[in-house]
DNA sequence: TGTCGTGGTGTTGTAATTACACTAACAAGA
DNA sequence: TCTTGTTAGTGTAATTACAACACCACGACA
């Protein structure tokens, strides 16, 4: 936990360090990514681990916290995190406190965001989520990149934020190799795409894709504004 | 937080109380209500509250932490509790040190449950679900508490757990006003009783209501047996 | 000019969902 | 015992959603 300070802090009770850990999912064309670091100091010092750290108490909220250790650790940058839990058993951590630990969840283009290792963290980088859930990660974050895993899976049907992965034009074939991925199973093409027009928040842009050796596909655009107001007279996003 | 004692706890940074809250919902022919105490220690004393304290640190992990709790204040023991989340803006308590809460929700038959004033707390009472939405409670346990009925609305579709909420035997009618209560809208009696039979969870038990000033309804049990080995079997409940 | 790889398109059968209105049973009171 | 009030209980038809399925188009390259 750092260096020596002359000042410290009493207390008349035990009390409970809170960490933050972000579960920050990248999706690009060779698939869906999960953002990990190599830890820099003890415990688990060289073990790969989420990344996060200490909530500065009194001075920040979970989100605020969450995010800049996000930046501190691996100097990425999002605009939505999500809670996705808290994970308070008294072993968790090896450390003599007793450490509870927020977890949020973020999805991100991975080509917008190029990790880089930072304090505490000796590397940041993008691990393809298969392998990730093979590897020992420190502390439980086994089980929180597998609950959040989960999560994920289950938010991209109900919310189009997996629009928020894909560049600003994109053929409707990424749509649905993001979704397949997702959803852990292959859609028949036909059915998705009819789908996915009939939902009427997709703009054809007339152009198509260029640097491909094979027939171009025409590119499309999520219509954002259209989205919100259908929200607002209280459609719902389904896929 | 109390006299002076002997041993104290010091620590290098300043560190971060953990309290749990639990919104118990207790349903009963009268309607859904919330499970509220009345605070017996400052800060907010004499005003409603969440059941719910401090975490022991160290000690017990935080579901422990919120069953304890919500025995010591109101005598009502829940079999399950589920996380709702955790709230840690560093204003939400009045007192120096940043208290953050994780918060939890259960539901219950509200007859099986006769709270009572305990540590901490001077009364404990059911309130109905309306009614405690106009009220000021402390702390922001009336943001927890929104949260708590936004997640509870969406959870009874997808989880049988409101027959938990039913005595053993029970006429359909029943079934219909809870999901109505939860649902906000009503629904068609001969559908819904057409999807609840044609689950084929919901055994005829052949015996009628009794003491009704009008024709008696057949009572119905819910088979959780089978509902357990169809589960296994992938199968999920909707309603 | 042929072949490889991917883009793009409709129809049809089946299942699920919705909408909808009357009779049956029982108790209470006239 | 007849009438009234209150809730239980039931079926069908129309609509909509979903799933299954196969072929031609285009462009690159050999």
């Amino acid at each position: 936990m750092g260096q020596a300070e002359s000042k410290r802090y009493q207390y008349e009770f035990p009390m409970v360090s809170v960490t933050v850990d972000c579960c920050i999912f990248g999706w690009d064309i060779d698939g869906l990514h999960v953002l990990l670091i190599e830890r820099g100091e003890e415990p688990y010092e060289g073990q790969s681990a989420l990344p996060g750290g200490f909530l500065r108490s009194g001075r920040e909220d979970l989100l605020s916290a969450a995010r800049r250790e996000l930046v501190e650790e691996t100097g990425v940058r999002v605009s939505h995190l999500e809670q996705l839990g808290t994970y308070g058993d008294p072993d968790r951590d090896p450390r003599p406190e007793h450490v509870i630990t927020v977890a949020y969840i973020a999805l991100v283009k991975r080509i917008d965001h190029s990790p880089q290792g930072g304090t505490d963290a000796r590397t940041a980088d993008w691990i393809p989520i298969d392998k990730s859930h093979r590897m020992q990660l420190a502390f439980d974050h086994n089980t929180i990149l597998a609950d959040a895993t989960n999560r994920l899976y289950g938010k991209l049907r109900y919310d189009p934020l997996g629009f928020k992965l894909l560049p600003n034009k994109f053929p409707l074939r990424d749509v649905q190799r993001l979704y397949e991925t997702a959803m852990g199973h292959e859609v028949d093409k036909r059915n998705f795409r009819k789908k996915l027009l009939e939902m009427g928040l997709l703009e054809d842009t007339r152009e198509t894709e260029t640097d491909v050796r094979h027939r171009a596909a025409r590119l499309y655009r999520f219509n954002w504004k259209a989205y919100k107001q259908r929200q607002e007279e209280g459609w719902e996003f389904e896929i």
